[in-house]
DNA sequence: CATGAATGAGGATTCATTCAT
DNA sequence: AATGAATGAATCCTCATTCAT
């Protein structure tokens, strides 16, 4: 009994510890950039040793994709709050909701929502466990869920076109998600001249329109 | 005379070399990635000293822009003979042909595409002259030009809602570039489960089809 | 208490590292020249990881600027030595022992004393924390007060000519500085054909016969 | 006598080149400091190319060297006129010349002045030509020659004390040079706090006057 | 567990000098 | 003679990771 209140003990302040680290590489991550972030400066920042560091991750991109972990349960938050209150709705305004709620999202969290964009092809996966990035894209599928629910919603109402729900969402997404990665490089940005949220509008109402059940 | 014919075969010799960089480096940025290359690889496979890549390129960062420049100008290619080819065409097929021309390139230039979408925020804008950043700029609106013609012929048969014709090319490249990015990045494929083909197709008819003026 | 005497053996291995580099980067210096030494050198003397060089000074500069100060406490403690053991003598005596101290210095250690004359003019300060560059000041400075203050008792004493005791310090300073920096550089030692120690004396003769207090 | 005339005409145009090449080399050497200078910079300014520079100079030392010498060809200029100019005075007031004259090179010649004093040890004498630093040493002895004759007279006069001229003018040298040296640093400026005239004129003064002959 | 000193393989860029044309 | 392209050693500094204590 005595043991297990300590080794419990013990969890709950390598927990800490862990927590700690992620708090530090988060501010120096979204502080300096993710280029130009070294493992001692979020050392310094956590106030550890590096060393200690290494106790916790094996590797500094491993550190990056435990933010991003973070950064996917908080989107989670935002969907899935947005899903339940709009219960009551159809499924058009739903997936609207949804839309919404990743706007609000890439607005209140900008960081995270760059973490989510930088991750590079090549250097990610070789440095992270083939766990860890199975829970990464885990996570990602159950954001992605709330939108696949919604839109199963409107073709089962007839206000959406037929078709799999699971396309229509990823489409709905891939499209949003373009319109938020165009103006996030200055120069697309100076491209399409647009504020984002316009566009982001645009693309959104666009979209929901021509998803739309034909009459004809 | 004779002194203009050297010069002239001079400067050619000098372009070539230029080239061989060029194609040394794009070798090396697609093989490897674009973080991981070095000045010492580009040199390597250029087989020149690494000194003789200075003379020719101040920056490694230039190196990239110039390749940029280059997809670009691919891609300009490929945008402007779908424009020209569909000049019988109304609005809407016209962007629809531009659309696949995009997709042509995506599926025949996938390193370009890579290189135009990695660019890096900071990083780059530091390291390259105000005058290469600007002529990149210039030569990325070329090709959304061909985009925002056709919309405006659209608008103008009546056939697309109206409004202004960039701010509905803005939306519709953003959201297809949507589509390519996500499925560019193994995450997020794996997320989407579509086939990019499927996904680019379906992001291009519902957007086109929500672009369409209602008669109500 | 324990723990304080691990942190205090710590910090003795410590300066004990930091001293060993220095050790190295003098010898290298001396040896090589100041333009010519380079961290590789530095760090393969202390047999020591290049890198582990940078653990202890931010910048090769600042190593240079270490052992400046070095040298500068070794000459002040020529100088105050000279002053304390001169107590009894009037104001031009101890001037002339304060003189031998520092020609004392030249001999016995020409190797800071050319690194103290090595100094460039840009490269340096900009390279150097404004700290340290006042560090620097502040001990040249504690070096010359002793001079200072043997010319004021000189004055007081009225055996020297009345003025600024600054002032006349700076000039005999800079005239004994002269005779060594002349007879420093080979072409120039060609040039005066004669002994350091013989020119030397020849100025803090002269020097100080013309600084006395006249009659008439 | 044809031959004569071409091969002087192609020795002119030689002697031309080099002083192209050396007035550029001044220009850099002045503009952006000995160390910072290329061979690429002097080319560009000269107007050639750069192996060229190499057919008339074997070393970027040797340049360096050359506009040594034109400075020194230049101080020889100050100090004979303020010899002859002062025929009419005695030794002591034609020494008081010629040091006005050397401050007056120090004050409209400072980047000769500098590159007097610039030269290094080591760097130097390894890449320049045994010739030629012989050459550098006969001109700088040629301007103390001046002095030398100056302090002789004032010996044969019985104004100034007796002694080796030579030694007298080595030692006046020194500390004038001293005076001029310690100025020329910020750090050194710093330390004595006087300006450059005021700290010359006083060594000048107390050496003079120290170098008197004493009628007891 | 924690530490933090040590590592050393890079990495981008510079520049005096050479040499084929 | 003149060119100027090519060289490649040299240089300072960075940083993820390891490991003895």
């Amino acid at each position: 009994m005595a043991r297990s209140a300590t080794s419990s003990r013990r969890l709950k302040e390598k927990e800490d510890r862990k927590e700690r680290i992620l708090a530090a590489a988060r501010d120096v991550f979204f502080d300096v950039g993710i280029r130009r972030a070294t493992v001692d400066m979020i050392a310094a920042r956590a106030e550890i040793a590096k060393g200690t560091v290494y106790l916790y991750f094996p590797t500094k991109e491993t550190i990056l994709a435990h933010l991003l972990l973070e950064g996917l349960d908080t989107l989670n938050d935002h969907l899935s709050s947005a899903f339940y209150s709009s219960a009551q709705l159809d499924g058009e305004a739903r997936l609207r909701w949804l839309a919404r709620a990743y706007y609000g999202y890439y607005v209140q969290e900008p960081d995270y929502f760059r973490l989510m964009m930088a991750f590079d092809r090549g250097q990610f996966q070789e440095s992270v466990s083939a766990e860890l990035y199975e829970l990464i894209l885990l996570r990602s599928l159950r954001g992605l869920r709330w939108v696949v629910e919604a839109a199963q919603q409107g073709i089962r109402e007839g206000k959406l076109a037929p078709g799999d729900p699971r396309q229509l969402a990823g489409m709905l997404w891939a499209a949003l998600n373009g319109a938020l990665v165009v103006t996030s490089h200055p120069l697309r940005r100076e491209l399409v001249e647009q504020e984002v949220e316009t566009l982001y509008a645009g693309v959104l109402d666009t979209m929901l329109r021509g998803l739309r059940a034909r009459r004809d």
